[in-house]
DNA sequence: ATCGGAACTT
DNA sequence: AAGTTCCGAT
């Protein structure tokens, strides 16, 4: 019997693009990035202290290089329905993890990672089993 | 600055 | 599905 286990690298389900709520947290995680962004306030909030180096970063992970906070923060934006964050209104580029939706987990990489708690609408018709 | 629709990409 | 790009409205 053959293991899959070798080649997963991008294209399977445990292995996807990074997340850009992930890449936030991976940036929050490292003091090196506090003059970036930083956790402030109440738990789970943030404060993007500057915005277009925040961008670049990430246009940098995702080889775009024309990313900027605009479009950055519309992505940001997108999360509010799916309930990943949802902004500290009053204050200036300051958002919240909403940690009930999100899930803490051990991970190698990291001290800690956060997995989102699949959302399940999808009609498990499953053609392929 | 912040929001969210819309078309488009991967 | 998860953004990216663009943009008018607030």
């Amino acid at each position: 019997v053959k293991t899959p286990i070798a080649s997963s690298p991008e294209s399977s389900p445990g292995s996807r693009q990074i997340q850009l709520w992930h890449f936030i947290l991976e940036l929050l995680q490292k003091e090196e990035y506090q003059g970036v962004i930083a956790w402030q306030g109440d738990y789970g909030e943030f404060v993007i202290k500057d915005p277009d180096e925040v961008a670049r970063l990430w246009g940098l992970r995702k080889c775009k290089p024309h990313m900027n906070y605009d479009k950055l923060s519309r992505a940001l934006r997108y999360y509010y329905n799916k309930r990943i964050l949802h902004k500290t209104k009053g204050k200036r580029f300051t958002y919240k993890f909403n940690f009930s939706k999100v899930v803490l987990v051990n991970y190698p990489l990291l001290d800690m990672k956060f997995i989102c708690e699949e959302e399940s609408r999808e009609n498990v018709t499953d053609g392929v089993k």
